[in-house]
DNA sequence: TATAATTTTTAGATTCATCTAAATTATTAA
DNA sequence: TTAATAATTTAGATGAATCTAAAAATTATA
């Protein structure tokens, strides 16, 4: 198993969990391309490789299925990237925007016991600063309830699950309004023909656009766990 | 930069710092591939790219000497690799003789910043857990006093600074022992004629033949930071 | 010093992952 | 339904790192 496989297993993993539903409709070569930032015709290659090794499903034109030997294995690196995340932002001060990378290397390193001495040292974490669910050593991946902000009406509070967007600029913009992981907020007002949303955060009050607030999955810290909070501002209610 | 060549440069260095001094002399291709398990045709072909790039003096038939530049690099590669194998001993309580395999993969991620930070929650350190000094962030490496142990005479007290055979075997027998980096011990007697040494360790006593004695390298704690400590029973002493 | 043994180098092949450019198949739109 | 457009696949090439087997050079031995 090369390191160049592991990528591709990890990316098909993550199109599966794409909005943290699961997606059974597989993806395109070229969506694959894109994501792994290479031809078209290197994954078609790659594809027939990973087919020989019973990894995916794939015929001709078709759409790219991992098989569920394909899957444990991609769940495996998503766990390990994520585990790896965790440690970079809770031990060693990685801020938000510097961890990708570092973990993509990190989580090619053969070795059970490493990730799983990792994982105890962090306390066994659910959540990678992200806001990932991180999957456990069977591969279940447990996604908690959320909405976007985008989504929440004036009044409602919550706290930051994830962010979608993992680009540097986006990263640094969400730093300045301190609408980091686990942050709390609240809607103070909408114009919804402009399509600004005014927030309260722990850092002040911000404006942003209803484009960039569908980029915050946003929770409930008592209904997240499956209880129910029954309060009115609960993103849930109503 | 592949980690190939990383390999390679990494090795080379290792070369010219045998038995803690800096060995000017060289090595030979074939030497080179043994300690690679490589074939001698693929060092040959490897050599003539890192001389491309300026990383090794060589020509045919001759020996291979690191240039500075390729120092400096094979240098930061052991720095790199030593810091996690601290790493993988202190926080992931790894045992003497499982850390190599891992910290050979870790030594590949590429970020300065990730090491200075992992340097850093150890407390930069100075040695690894298997004695070997830590080199500094500008390349130097600061090699300590010591003497092997089969050359103590009897009534000398020191403690284990490093061990020389990294065998699965022989790390085992020195555990067995409790003759770990840093544990203290005293010589109780010799029998030159049989060539064994009888020895007081933190564990309990312990007989061992001269060949194994001469893979445990000693230092003494005060003399070792470039004091003097006076002592009769003082390794250095005499 | 000539010959044998060893070491080093060359030559050519292989595997992995990628690319470009051309050919093929599928999809969309007129 | 046919032509235009887009996506996918094939074919052939490239670069990295390795191998084996044969040739060349060096070193050791008689």
């Amino acid at each position: 198993m090369t390191s160049t496989v592991e990528k591709y297993l990890k990316t098909l993993t993550l199109f599966e969990f794409q909005d943290g539903n699961n997606r059974t409709d597989g993806c395109t070569s070229s969506e694959l391309a894109e994501r792994l930032a290479v031809a078209p015709s290197s994954v078609n290659n790659m594809v027939k490789k990973l087919q020989a090794q019973a990894l995916v499903d794939f015929e001709a034109y078709g759409k790219i299925h991992l098989t569920e030997k394909g899957r444990l294995l991609g769940v495996e690196l998503l766990r390990k990237n994520r585990i790896w995340k965790a440690f970079l932002a809770d031990y060693l001060n990685f801020s938000w925007h510097e961890i990708n990378e570092i973990a993509e290397q990190l989580e090619h390193v053969k070795s059970h016991k490493l990730i799983a001495r990792v994982e105890e040292l962090l306390g066994f974490p659910r959540f990678d600063p992200h806001g990932e669910p991180i999957p456990d050593k069977v591969g279940t991946i447990l996604v908690p309830l959320n909405k976007p902000l985008s989504e929440l009406a004036v009044g409602k509070e919550g706290y930051v699950l994830a962010v979608k967007d993992s680009s540097f600029d986006f990263l640094s913009f969400a730093d300045r309004m301190d609408l980091k992981i686990g942050k709390s907020l609240k809607v103070l007002s909408k114009n919804s023909y402009e399509g600004l949303i005014a927030l309260q955060t722990e850092n002040g009050t911000h404006t942003l656009t209803e484009k960039s607030a569908l980029n915050f999955l946003i929770t409930c810290p008592i209904c997240v766990k499956g209880k129910n909070c029954g309060k009115t501002s609960c993103i849930f209610s109503e």
